[in-house]
DNA sequence: CGGCCGGATGTT
DNA sequence: AACATCCGGCCG
């Protein structure tokens, strides 16, 4: 008897070892959160096969469906920002699958090859603060099938724009995500959703005011600003769940995007390329 | 800042 | 032959 529940405690401890560092990202994770608590997810369709995955710097929830996360959050200071500046981009190598979402779930590198849209920040690059949140950054967990004009021009003008807000101001909550909004989605490979749009929302604490960047997934370069609760009709999800209801319902005055370089990439639709399997 | 590609290399 | 990794050059 002793022999067998000893491999009983055995295996009862191995377990706990594994699920244990679970726990302590989890509990690291809600500093990224205002007040600690995570975006709400009003519509249950969305919750479906959803696992929330966190890093250092970033909390997010992966949607296994969709296969790109829902949310990616980020508690952005002043501080955080000067040593972020301080760090040079990794390279574009470091891109990877994430390996702790289940295998089947998980978006892969092959299903953004040559499909025309960019891999996507949404937690971006150059908010992170030390080379391990840089590396944890480029994860496909943290990854959206994204225009590339959108991408290089518009969001990275608004990612810029953020961080210069989170410095003057020493202190933001940010979450930045995708919507799929219409019945008619695309998909790469029939596996990673196309978003039609995506949506950046800022909280400043110290000021008590919110807002949300709101703009659609192509190369229009067109962008909203939008309250929170505006945001949570269009997309079914609470992002700031302990921000009070008059913050949510009036929209902060944003600052407009500061793109290094204007875009003049021809308008070739993402996702259709020229070349077709020219393997040899 | 955000990405892309191709070349050289080493591993299976 | 396929794939990963590191590197450098390119673009917007």
């Amino acid at each position: 008897m002793p022999r067998l529940s000893w491999s009983v405690a055995f295996l009862f401890v191995l377990l706990v070892s594994l699920v244990r560092p679970l726990h302590a990202a989890e509990t690291n994770c809600q500093s990224q959160l205002y007040l600690g608590a995570a975006p709400i997810l009003k519509n249950p369709k969305l919750a479906e096969q959803t696992s929330p995955v966190c890093f250092s710097e970033i909390a997010l929830l992966y949607s296994g469906i969709a296969r790109t996360p829902l949310w990616s959050a980020e508690h952005l200071t002043a501080g955080r920002i000067q040593r972020a500046r301080g760090l040079s981009r990794l390279h574009s190598d470091a891109f990877h699958e994430e390996p702790s979402l289940p295998a089947d779930l998980r978006s892969e590198l092959a299903d953004y090859r040559r499909s025309g849209f960019d891999r996507g920040h949404m937690a971006p690059n150059g908010d992170m603060s030390t080379i391990e949140a840089q590396e944890e950054s480029f994860s496909l967990a943290n990854m959206i099938p994204q225009e590339p004009c959108n991408n290089e021009v518009l969001w990275e003008g608004i990612e810029s724009a953020v961080r210069s807000l989170a410095l003057s101001e020493g202190d933001a909550y940010v979450v930045t995500g995708p919507a799929f909004l219409g019945a008619e989605l695309r998909s790469l490979k029939g596996r990673v959703l196309v978003p039609t749009h995506i949506f950046k929302a800022v909280y400043l604490p110290s000021r008590k005011l919110a807002g949300a960047y709101f703009a659609p997934n192509d190369g229009s370069q067109s962008w909203e600003p939008i309250s929170i609760s505006e945001l949570e009709s269009r997309i079914s999800v609470d992002v700031f769940p302990e921000a009070s209801a008059d913050v949510k319902r009036h929209a902060m005055d944003l600052p407009g995007p500061t793109p290094h370089f204007g875009c003049r990439l021809h308008t070739m639709e993402a996702g259709q390329q020229a070349s077709g399997p020219g393997r040899r």
